[in-house]
DNA sequence: AACATGACTGTCG
DNA sequence: TCGACAGCCATGT
């Protein structure tokens, strides 16, 4: 799982139920979010990982941080939400559209 | 092994 | 569009 998040391309987005996914748990969107907060890796940009529908999701009540990453990684932000969510949506390496 | 908790998701109002 | 309720998974006690 947490190798998924490593997958995750910079300047793109991946929701926590697309990481469970492509993980093998669709479903266990709250398994990688709990997984993350334990913080096992700091190789992992947690900071990529948003909840669905684009929304911040958490941070260890640093999401302002979290979108102040985002933000830097060329990720515009509407409010508590991405703008081109759909755009910045990484569903997987399996997307031509990315990469 | 079982119960409780949590950075989630989808549906109803 | 926003708020509340129920469902599902992994980890920790």
């Amino acid at each position: 799982m947490l190798a998924v998040v490593r997958r995750i391309p910079p300047g793109r987005v991946a929701t926590y139920g697309c990481i469970a996914e492509l993980a093998g748990r669709p479903g266990a969107a709250r398994a990688v979010g709990n997984i993350m907060s334990e913080g096992g890796r700091p190789a992992v940009p947690a900071h990529r990982v948003i909840a669905a529908g684009g929304r911040l999701g958490g941070y260890g009540g640093h999401e302002q941080l979290k979108r102040s990453l985002l933000l830097a990684e060329g990720v515009t932000f509407r409010g508590a939400r991405v703008h081109p969510f759909r755009a910045l949506e990484w569903t997987g390496p399996s997307r031509r559209l990315s990469r």
